[in-house]
DNA sequence: GACCTGCTGCGGATTG
């Protein structure tokens, strides 16, 4: 502190000290970023090791906050005698057999690589892990409610078994909205003594505009085609691209455009843009499928106090890396979550300022044939609902009802290559009687091991031991098992040698195709099956090119306020004139179709069902439905179903008359249930549990059909 | 109708 010049502590410092420093309890240290979070955790913790040696372990999401992270810390650690070590796959081996040697101070590690010491030195890691004084996680909601999340929090209760004790747990986070919830996800069994340190104090303002667009349809009301889609998609992205153009050259900006489609597509009008002005390139690209030396090129631009640089991004750039001041962040179309949009709006305005961000929401331009969500210019709504939730510091809770199995055969396989052999009444005290993973009862536990078994994953020795077999050797033996998520094979981008970024292997890529990728415009030379390689050179016309996903989840949360911004008479002031418009053209088809009051917007052959219900609710209702024989799309914020209403009533009706079914038998006739890693190896029962716990909401889709059968029955 | 994240140990060549 003195070396540093400083004078006092911030608040959440003062706080965080006593109860870190006593070494026994849990804490959740939520503040934005720039508040002073790091030293509030390491201050006490490095006074701690300095005083009483040991080790602290802090998993982090990212190698990147690592390398920042340690950056940060080297100095404070040094000034204190404690060593700081990095631990992630970019490290030299030398470093880590260095740590290994003497392992004290502080770590900071991914949770792959602490999976991959568990299971390849599991005697020697016991030893590491029984001198733990301190577990902290760095942005902490980054692993809340994921696969990641849950190999997180089994790590955590394998190193409380290894040590023999209970290891305080330190939860660093700049975005999480009940702390309730962040405390039970950090020690699920004892919530209630997790101590919550919160930076009230320190509130951001904002400064914010909602800008509206209107896509002309170059076609005027015929039938809508693939090709005039695309284009009227090109045309709003050239208006918005000139905005951005004209509101962000000369300083440094954060640009969000939701699909890495879509950055590529702004990035490209951006260095279109620069090189008709005669001005030097300043918009980058930035995505997960780009190259790590293009990325980092955007960064170390945007970071550079030389020249201004704006960087056109996915939510790569939504977490901690340190990319210096910017002056704006831009959000192009809706946010995918109100937890995204709330990192996206803490990337800027530090140093005490106010944060600027401007959203620019394109809706369609109606004609005769317009459906719902473009009537009721839903974009706008449920843009202007997400604001108004973050602006009440609401953020989406994690969805409880995740079983996550696929992890749960990832840390038994784990836990019984780290151990060598262990027994099936401990390994299911330590896994699912914990509470860490959720199994009806001891029964399937033991109908997955037979499973596992028969798979040749595990063998079961004649007194009772579960040990490796043959095919979970060869399994576990693999570097790529330690990560809890899975990723699809992708073809390889090469210009001249030289890794641009991949491409999803499912894209129709063929020679002589032009495509934009890292902002630039190629023509495909190669495309070799073989070694999943394309190679480009340079050329002029292009497309972004398509990637796959299937789409955010919304929350009902968002849905219901958004039916409130509909009912609501007021017009936000940060919307401007073009948005106002589109705000009451919405709210006025609204109030004609009665939506009030009603359900249904009636068609003679067809209905479209607003039930203002999240996402999963509405895709369980659409199964429902489906296995009736009626044919309901997902729309967004309506489903549009292909019978009048009167027979939509009659199968609500009908449906109504016997009791919900089973989430495992709405499941079962489902083709494609394997959602996570490893969920190839569950049982079928297992399995189709675990799709409904992730995809369905039967008692909220039962409680939709339950309002439509009460208004129109 | 979307995005993101991570990974070991070994053998052999090269560099200081």
């Amino acid at each position: 502190m003195w070396s540093r010049g400083w004078t006092s502590l911030h608040p959440i410092q003062e706080q965080a000290a006593a109860p870190i420093l006593e070494g026994q309890r849990d804490v959740i240290l939520a503040a934005p970023t720039a508040a002073g979070k790091t030293e509030a955790a390491f201050l006490p913790i490095v006074s701690h090791l300095a005083r009483a040696g040991g080790l602290c372990v802090c998993v982090s999401p990212l190698k990147a906050l690592i390398n920042d992270q340690f950056r940060r810390l080297e100095g404070l650690g040094e000034s204190a005698d404690v060593r700081v070590t990095r631990w992630h796959g970019d490290v030299s081996r030398a470093n880590k057999k260095r740590f290994l040697e003497s392992p004290v101070g502080v770590l900071l590690i991914t949770p792959e690589s602490l999976e991959a010491q568990l299971v390849r030195r599991g005697p020697v890691v016991a030893g590491v892990v029984a001198g733990i004084s301190h577990l902290v996680v760095d942005e902490f909601h980054a692993f809340i409610g994921s696969d990641r999340g849950k190999q997180l929090q089994s790590l955590m209760h394998r190193v409380d078994l290894l040590s023999g004790r209970r290891v305080p747990r330190i939860a660093l986070s700049a975005t999480l909205g009940d702390m309730s919830i962040a405390a039970r996800y950090l020690r699920p069994t004892d919530a209630e003594s997790v101590v919550v340190v919160q930076d009230e104090s320190a509130r951001q303002t904002i400064q914010l505009m909602l800008r509206g667009y209107v896509i002309k349809d170059p076609n005027n009301g015929l039938k809508p085609t693939h090709h005039n889609k695309s284009e009227a998609a090109d045309r709003v992205a050239r208006e918005i691209a000139s905005r951005l153009f004209r509101t962000m050259r000369g300083s440094d900006n954060l640009i969000f455009a939701n699909s890495r489609e879509n950055v590529e597509r702004y990035a490209d009008l951006l260095r279109l843009s620069c090189e008709e002005a005669r001005v030097p390139v300043e918009f980058f690209p930035h995505h997960g499928s780009l190259a790590k030396d293009l990325r980092q090129h955007a960064e170390a631009e945007l970071k550079s106090d030389a020249r201004p640089a704006s960087v056109v991004a996915t939510s790569t750039l939504e977490m901690g890396i340190d990319v210096g001041t910017v002056e704006s962040i831009a959000q192009i179309g809706v946010p995918p979550s109100v937890a995204s949009l709330r990192q996206r709006v803490g990337r800027s305005g530090r140093k005490g300022g106010s944060a600027v961000l401007r959203f620019h929401v394109p809706e369609a331009e109606l004609d005769s044939g317009s459906r719902a969500p473009d009537r009721l210019r839903a974009q706008t709504v449920q843009s202007i609902a997400m604001v108004q939730l973050m602006l009440a510091g609401w953020v989406e809770p994690p969805d409880g009802e995740s079983l996550n199995l696929s992890t749960l055969v990832q840390q038994l396989l784990s836990h019984v290559a780290q151990r060598g052999a262990v027994n099936a009444g401990e390994a299911w005290r330590l896994l699912c009687a914990s509470g860490l993973f959720i199994l009806q009862d001891q029964k399937v536990f033991a109908r997955l091991l037979r499973r596992l078994g028969a798979l040749g994953l595990l063998t079961q020795t004649s007194d009772g031991l579960l040990t490796l077999g043959e095919a979970g050797e060869r399994l576990v033996d693999h570097y790529t098992f330690y990560a809890a998520f899975s990723t699809p094979r992708e073809l390889q981008v090469i210009h001249a040698g030289k890794v641009l970024g991949t491409l999803p292997v499912r894209q129709a890529i063929v020679e002589g195709s032009a495509v934009i990728f890292g902002g630039r415009r190629w023509v495909v030379l190669k495309v070799d099956r073989e070694t999943h390689a394309i190679t480009v050179s340079p050329s002029k016309g292009a497309r972004p090119p398509t990637f796959f996903g299937s789409g955010p989840m919304v929350h009902e949360v968002v849905r219901r306020r958004m039916r409130e911004v509909y009912l609501s008479p007021d017009v936000p002031r940060f919307v401007d004139a073009r948005a106002t418009e589109l705000l009451t053209e919405g709210r006025t088809f609204f109030r004609e179709a009665q939506l009030s009051r009603e359900l249904v917007i009636r068609d003679d052959s067809s209905s479209t069902w607003l039930t203002w219900a999240g996402d999963k609710a509405v895709n369980t209702l659409c199964v429902l439905l489906g296995q009736r024989g009626i044919e309901a799309f997902h729309g967004g914020v309506c489903i549009d179903v292909d019978v009048s209403p009167d027979q939509l009533l009659r199968v609500v009706q009908d449906l109504l008359m016997s009791a919900p079914p089973s989430p495992v038998a709405l499941a079962r006739p489902i083709r494609f249930k394997e959602i996570g890693k490893y969920d190839r190896f569950l049982t079928s029962e297992l399995l189709c549990e675990n799709f409904a716990a992730a995809r369905f909401d039967i008692p909220g889709a039962w409680r939709e059909l339950r309002a439509l059968a009460t208004m129109y029955g």
